[in-house]
DNA sequence: AGTATATGTTATTTTAAAGCAACATATAAA
DNA sequence: TTTATATGTTGCTTTAAAATAACATATACT
């Protein structure tokens, strides 16, 4: 980040909340293993200091290192159901009420970073 | 970021593919929505180039703007379960298999960024 | 056709994240 | 106590994330 957002300077509550309990998960998932925030945060590929920023739910970290934890730790595969498009009812239902005519398509799918 | 993680820089294929369903989740809820970008990432509070990032799974975006996406979407209450130590039943029988001695306690909580 | 809007793309500037080293403190074990 | 290890903490440097503006292109609608 740096240009920090407003989102990650000061989330909503429910975020916030949101990013400490995962934090404190991985925290738990890591003490049971037996392992080092060291021995730990070498698997991940990111330093001690940034597996302690996540263990309290910084909230600028990149996803890629808490997802990298989950990854570690075994824990990764929790993650596939959240915002499932057959799970969000809502999408569902705001989807079904608009008329069927063929979608908008801008799809020119190109990804690289 | 900056100073980039080999986490982020090049993440093992799980945790790319994990975060490329993710973006592409929130992508499809929002159309679902029909909230064009602009109007999502003001909600969210980033700028509408960074919810493009979001929607194309990138690794060394703030955790807080992917959750924030979630958020604004309503979909941020399924996150509550990822890495709950209650089903973390790999951690739990580590747990069982260790001598019940008092655990190691440094605990000394103090949150502050 | 033209108009409006959404999204793609690039460049510039700002500034904080992440690495790293060093030292302090805390916990565990001999 | 002494030793070893884990974690806390601080300062420094590097560098890429994010905001913003500008322009291009694509889609939708009249």
């Amino acid at each position: 980040m740096t240009r920090i957002s407003k989102i990650s300077e000061a989330p909503p509550a429910a975020v916030e909340e949101a990013l400490i309990r995962l934090g404190r998960n991985i925290r738990t998932a890591r003490l049971r293993r037996r392992l080092t925030r060291q021995d730990l945060a070498g698997r991940i590929g990111i330093s001690r200091q940034v597996l302690a920023q996540i263990e309290k739910g910084k909230p600028t970290t990149a996803i890629a290192a808490y997802l990298g934890a989950l990854w570690a730790l075994g824990l990764l595969n929790q993650l596939k159901d959240v915002a499932d498009p057959d799970r969000d009812e809502e999408g569902k239902t705001l989807e079904r009420a608009r008329s069927p005519k063929s979608a908008p398509k801008r799809r020119k799918i190109d990804d690289d970073f």
